[in-house]
DNA sequence: ACCTATAAATGGAATACGGT
DNA sequence: ACCGTATTCCATTTATAGGT
């Protein structure tokens, strides 16, 4: 049986972030969906390669009884799907992802990489020849609010988590202070520091002394929050290069722009050639582009 | 079924406020 | 005067509906 718990804005949050839970409602969902039978296998299952199974599960479609191997996830994001893909791409037809909800969008997503699923409201994609379900568009109950990653999500977070993990005195400058160098508003400052707290990454020693702790395990969380939230948000556009080797020569320093790391890397070890070569920079960047003669692909 | 338009929900910026 | 907190409001994102 679920648990439910109440916030201080008296929304009501589910517990089901434990993967057993999702495991379990999931195939629960899943047979009253279409009336046919999960088995869940008593044994675990480690691959060579050191990977894991979470769980084995038996679906017999018409007297036919097909293994799968569950890969239980509680969020499914356009990163941890790339990361299934890869992941899957073995033997895709063994591999089965269960999570807590898959959006339509998604599960057109997950249907065309061949990834199959199955969620905690019923929506599934099984595609086992000569049977093929795919039900979406089960939305959660009201009930199922998605609980929030408690914590220091979001754009803002992310700018003031990197600038104390720059700035080692800068957790005990006034909120102020750390606003005005994350780039933030002063609101969000107060809220992120409290996030950190209650997670145990800020330590208030006393009335005017602060320490930022768990440094290594913070900045883990920042690179996941980074790629997932704001580099997406900062990504300008994607070029083609008219003269492959361009990044050899080029200065592009006067552009207010700096290479990525591969062009980094090329330039200090002379070894990898970089594949794709990233540049950050700020908009506008029509002087930029002209000067490395590049086009939009 | 898919794409576009509209509506609802967040997150965070700006502003105002009260305490030291 | 300086600083943290509370409130308001706007923008961007996400879900829903409607049309082709």
């Amino acid at each position: 049986m679920p648990m439910f718990i109440i916030n201080e804005q008296g929304r009501i949050l589910n517990m089901v972030t434990r993967e057993n839970d999702i495991l379990n409602q999931a195939i629960e969902a899943f047979q009253k969906e279409t009336n046919l039978h999960i088995e869940l296998g008593p044994e675990q299952l480690v691959l060579d390669n050191r990977r894991r199974i979470d769980a084995i599960l038996r679906i017999n479609l018409h007297g036919k009884t097909t293994e799968y191997w569950a890969e239980v996830k509680t969020t499914v994001t356009n990163i941890t799907v790339g990361q299934l893909a890869h992941q899957f791409e073995d033997n895709p037809e063994k591999c089965l992802l269960i999570t807590r909800y898959v959006q339509p969008q998604l599960a057109k997503a997950l249907r065309d990489l061949h990834i199959q699923f199955i969620d905690t409201v019923g929506n599934a994609y099984i595609d086992d020849p000569p049977t093929l379900i795919y039900i979406r568009g089960n939305k959660p109950q009201p009930i199922f609010v998605f609980m929030p990653e408690e914590g220091m999500l979001g754009r803002a977070g992310i700018q003031v988590i990197f600038a104390l993990l720059c700035k080692r005195e800068l957790c005990n400058a006034p909120y102020r202070d750390i606003a005005e160098q994350a780039q933030v508003a002063l609101g969000a400052v107060a809220k992120v520091m409290k996030d950190l707290a209650a997670q145990g990454f800020l330590i208030e020693l006393n009335d005017k002394q602060r320490r930022l702790v768990r440094r290594k395990e913070l900045l883990d969380k920042w690179l996941n929050a980074y790629a997932e939230k704001l580099r997406p948000k900062k990504f300008i556009d994607r070029y083609k290069a008219t003269k492959p080797d361009f990044w050899q020569q080029a200065e592009i320093d006067r552009f207010d722009a700096q290479w990525g790391g591969e062009v980094a890397a090329y330039r200090l070890t002379r070894y990898l050639k970089p594949e794709i070569v990233t540049i950050y920079t700020r908009k506008p960047i029509h002087n930029l582009i002209l000067n490395l003669k590049l086009r939009q692909d």
